[in-house]
DNA sequence: ATTAGCACTCAATAACTAAGAGTGCTAACA
DNA sequence: TGTTAGCACTCTTAGTTATTGAGTGCTAAT
């Protein structure tokens, strides 16, 4: 168990070394306000600290620098929930203020802003839409070989896939058919269309239109990928540049082609407990990301999680403040999506 | 007027910097197979070539560098059509061949090829659809104060936006609404149809419809942003981060920034005349991109030039390979479009 | 238990050196 | 007269050596 003194020393060098990103001797911290004792009584401290493993050094006579165990120590402990600016807080409510209401769009600007009041990268997932239900699905034809089916859910999402019709199909068709789709699929979750057009909706169709099967196929292929179009939105892909740390191209480089990996990416923005959590160098598991922190927090729909958003950041982060941040992120999304979609 | 021999000096000079980076010596050029003559004698052509402005010295005793005026004669008139590989060639053609048939995925996806094809950074704009027409308008109710509003042009390309109603709208109405629309807009032109609406629809309107102001104007601002909806599309981004002449982070950073910078890049990107334009270093009026060369090659829908592809790279770019690669997708892209979507 | 003092370590910087690639010029050559 | 061999000179690069300064650990005094 660590002392008082300890844990005063342990918070003043994490504190000290996130903002100047420099390793903190003994004799600079004993000139802090905070401190009152003298450089000799902290190297002895700092030793201590060193052999459980808070802190290292770069090299034998450098000054210490706060090693994973003690991030995450200073992350489970030592946080003081620091409060925002007014100017950021007016910010952030400034875009839940403003009159969007395309989910999506939402999102992407929450990542937008986050990662330009922070200066890391912001990543947003989602919004999940697949307890969404049909609204309207339309069939439009373009000409004798081409169709575009759209189709509306109850929270205004619309996604549409081009179609190209069989052979001597019927354009006038593409109606009935639509009609029919309608009549038995509005109200119908999303991830349950494919399944009822096959097991339903096709016996029906057969009845009344030609050539249905390979259209009906068709159909719910592509229906069949609206169920998993939660997206990936990002903001400030390039603030790592500006951070110290990667002031070196090769790391640059493979840092991004991380961020830039869509699969990696989902899942780590996937599975999140609901809440904050917040994952310190290598408990990413990922080798481009030793130096980095990655916090994410969950926005949700009512009580359904619906995605995640989160921010990248060096090692040597402001924990305090991007946590306050995605706190504040994660409400403001939550309240305003269960407000605007919730009981439809 | 340069001589034979100044000539292949500059063309073989600009050739191996091209591909070494590296500052290029009388000794290692003697040593070429197409030089016949003494180093001594290439120093003394290299030294007319200097005066001249197409090469330059890095210090009093390097090695010979292109400059901009070199490579712009070397772009001019020495550049040899290079023929493309098989491997590269088939590539390209399976992206054609492959049954994508809306627009905007064609033009992403051929940026996206680009760029893996150069390992420079590709961008595409476009396709510009402002010729295309209102092939349906459809209004869909979400609740009673939401609806989404749906066209699709004649080339399928499919845009959506969320209208808050008016208070005590009547959401019956929409239908009504959406008919009178249809009935009155389709096959016009979508640069036409904020007019259209305002000039002709609105007084229709205003028989069938209570509140027919605000909801007509709000449709016509919604409507109008379709016309200017051509998008950019980027493909290798990060792919100068493995380029030599960017391994200062400060220098990524800078040309990064300019590339995010959609008002300047749909700049650059509009307003090419037809065919392929190359820009060299200083050419393109950006001091971020002094370093670099700007290849752009326009496409069509028949007759109309609807977009335009572009690679960016080092000044020290392959020329003649980003020339022919780029002159193979604005050819590939014009066929494949315009056999789609001439005579809908 | 705390701290002043001191010897020691190591990174960073600057100053110097040697090697090597390249140039320009001159003089000899075909 | 155009070409080339030869040579002195230049400048970068890499390696070596001091020098400085921030920092440490340890010891002994308070």
């Amino acid at each position: 168990m660590l002392t008082e003194r300890q844990l005063l020393i342990l918070q003043v060098i994490i504190d000290d070394f996130i903002r100047f990103a420099q390793p903190v001797g003994s004799r600079s911290l004993s000139k802090k306000d905070e401190i009152t004792f003298s450089s000799a009584t902290i190297r002895n401290e700092m030793a201590d600290l060193e052999e459980l493993g808070f802190i290292e050094k770069t090299h034998t006579s450098s000054g210490r620098v706060p090693s994973e165990k003690g991030y995450r120590y200073y992350v489970d402990h030592l946080l003081s929930p620091q409060t925002l600016k007014k100017d950021d807080l007016q910010l952030v409510k400034s875009i839940f203020a403003e009159r969007i209401y395309e989910l999506e769009k939402l999102v992407q600007k929450s990542a937008k802003i986050l990662s330009e009041l922070t200066n890391y990268t912001a990543i947003a997932l989602g919004p999940k839409v697949k307890d969404n239900k049909l609204r309207k699905i339309q069939i439009v034809p373009l000409n004798n070989e081409t169709a575009i089916a759209i189709i509306v859910t109850d929270t205004g999402y619309v996604q549409n896939k081009m179609i190209q019709l069989p052979p001597s199909f019927d354009i006038n068709e593409l109606e009935k058919m639509a009609n029919i789709l309608n009549d038995r699929l509005v109200g119908v979750p999303l991830t349950d269309l494919k399944d009822k057009i096959y097991k339903e909706v096709v016996t029906l169709l057969g009845q009344h239109i030609r050539n249905y099967d390979v259209i009906s196929a068709l159909l719910a292929e592509s229906l069949n990928n609206v169920s998993k179009n939660e997206k990936l939105f990002y903001g400030g892909k390039t603030n790592m540049l500006s951070q110290p740390e990667f002031h070196d191209v090769d790391k640059v480089r493979s840092l991004l082609s991380v961020i830039e990996h869509e699969p990696d990416m989902y899942k780590m923005m996937r599975q999140n407990p609901a809440g904050i959590t917040v994952k310190i160098g290598r408990e990413n598991n990922n080798s481009a990301l030793e130096n980095c922190s990655f916090i994410t927090a969950t926005y949700s729909i009512g009580k359904d999680q619906v995605g995640t958003i989160a921010v990248l950041g060096p090692t040597r982060m402001e924990y305090s403040r991007v946590i306050s941040l995605l706190d504040m992120f994660s409400h403001d999304l939550t309240a305003l999506l269960t407000r605007l979609y919730q009981n439809n």
